[in-house]
DNA sequence: TTGAAAGCGGTACCAT
DNA sequence: ATGGTACCGCTTTCAA
């Protein structure tokens, strides 16, 4: 099996140099020449051996993406996958390959990455506990990780601009005439102090924060249901809550329909994270996407361009969709 | 960069021969050879080229992995890449790398398959109008194709089996004493009929099915909502309900709510999918899941089987998982 | 513009 | 048990 560029060139009486640089495109070869290799390569159903290719020209084409993560979630879905599909969309523009990896006791992240030969890697869900991701630096690879920081030569760190996201959800909000704008925040976690500071910031700047609107949950379900249950009994209410969490936005729905409170009429509300559920909620959840399929485009972006000696920026945000559907209402 | 065997080859002063052939554990060397070359081999950092070994050997040990059909979706998840970690993890185990592709407007998967060298391929979401699948039948390599049929000489189809799922279903329904078993169906949808047979087959066979406790819906939650909603005026009411769909049974326990009943106090519900929001539904919510991550470790393991020329099934239906969880409760 | 030949880093056959 | 060497399929330099 097999058609080689031997085969070809036995064919057509001429050297093997002389259909490899035809079918590689290159200057100094004739385009008769060019285009009679090219025609009998497709008649001869001739299909290059990328690893001879590779081999000859020490490039392999192909990126690493180490998919992290998986067992310390319980019930929930997987985020990560979610980055998939801009990282291979991307790939394949640069006629990049990808291997995908996982955990592996018996070889450390080195190991894998110098054995296949890739050049550059992609982490998601890296813990943050993981003490190994260090030895890659010294990798020298250029590497992308999402959500997760780590200093060095060509790494960069992406992930979504929580200030840009919060501000379109204030931005919308206030669009629709919302002035009283609540949060329901998620307790001490990172995530949720970031997206509460952005919030604190906006508000702040348009003379509308107000701590009294400021509820706290603790990113159950649960949590949101109860602050929902409770809003009832305020005399001073806002007519518009955002949750740091779709979760506790779909809970705090719930709590505000148990009494007898309609959404969107009597409080618009607004999640964060886009789960999938959102979609089915009732009504369907607004809420912020935090764009994961551009994170993976980056993410490669990031690795070619760094090939490429092109100037990069290891710190790369990106900005998140605001998804609007029914659970907001415009007043006044 | 990058030790060679040539390199090892010549500190040991042996030739590159022996220096392969110890790093292979070949029968032919003598075990201090072996040894001193491994250690050697060790100290110089040494990291073997996979793609001449490749090259050399005729062997990928590759397999490649379409992940399809991710734009036919709206707001939901992508049910897809849950194959995925199944897939990694059995393919590690073989040393099988596995290289990802996804749609491609340039190229067909014959030419993809081709091009890489793989030793297999697997199909995740395969559209059922896709006619480009068939020409995959002329690669004469192992494929896997998951929930969807194509004739071939190496070609398996895997799927859950929705038999067994659903008899685990009834038969935990009955245990809990339950013997009005109910069940919401999706319209004509191909699943929900595969669903529907196995539970009426199950019922019949112990003189428990009952034409008066079939609803239908059309698998939206609406329609779920709906059912639970009307199931209030009826005398005469099942005790537990088997929906065919989880976003269905959500819609189901909305519906049963907003009359005042408790689940599952007053019914029993159990879903089918496991999607993530069951998770945190309230109550949680019993269902039946696909079990996706054995579904993808057969994947490999026919590839691999054909690969080693055992005996191979052709149809493999892999046993779904119930998952227990706070929607049913024990009558009598 | 075309071709001969060396080389990429291994493997494997055949001698020794 | 060890080594010499051809070869896997392609690229690339240098000469023609």
């Amino acid at each position: 099996m097999g058609v080689t560029i031997k085969d070809i060139a036995i064919k057509l009486n001429i050297s093997k140099a002389a259909v490899s640089k035809a079918l590689n495109d290159k200057e100094d070869i004739s385009i008769e020449l060019k285009d009679k290799v090219k025609k009998t390569a497709k008649e001869m159903g001739y299909s290059p051996n990328y690893f001879a290719k590779k081999l000859a020209t020490k490039k392999s084409n192909t990126l690493g993406v180490f998919i992290l993560g998986k067992e310390n979630l319980k019930g929930e879905e997987y985020y990560g996958y979610k980055f998939l599909d801009g990282i291979i969309e991307t790939a394949v523009s640069y006629a990049y390959d990808i291997l995908v990896f996982s955990e592996n006791k018996n070889k450390s992240y080195t190991e894998i990455i110098r054995e296949k030969m890739v050049e550059g890697v992609i982490f998601i869900g890296v813990d943050s506990e993981d003490k190994k991701i260090n030895s890659v630096k010294d990798l020298l690879l250029p590497i992308s990780i999402i959500d997760f920081h780590l200093k060095g030569e060509n790494i960069s760190f992406l992930s979504s601009d929580s200030y840009k996201g919060v501000k379109s959800v204030i931005d919308y909000l206030t669009e629709l005439g919302h002035e009283k704008i609540g949060i329901i925040i998620g307790g001490e976690a990172e995530i949720s102090k970031r997206r509460y500071f952005a919030y604190k910031k906006i508000l702040e700047s348009k003379n509308l924060f107000h701590k009294k609107y400021v509820y706290e949950g603790d990113f159950t379900k649960k949590s949101g249901y109860e602050i929902g249950k409770r809003l009832f009994r305020k005399k001073d209410r806002p007519t518009a809550i955002f949750s740091v969490s779709d979760l506790m936005a779909i809970g705090f729905i719930e709590g505000v329909k148990a009494n007898g409170m309609k959404i969107p009429e009597d409080i618009s509300v607004v999640g964060f994270d886009n789960i999938g559920f959102g979609y089915y909620s009732n009504p369907s959840l607004t809420t912020v996407d935090q764009n994961p399929l551009e994170i993976g485009q980056m993410a490669v972006k990031y690795i070619m361009d760094v090939i490429e000696n092109k100037n990069v920026n290891n710190e790369i945000l990106i900005e998140p969709k605001l998804i609007k559907r029914k659970s907001c209402k415009k007043i006044k």
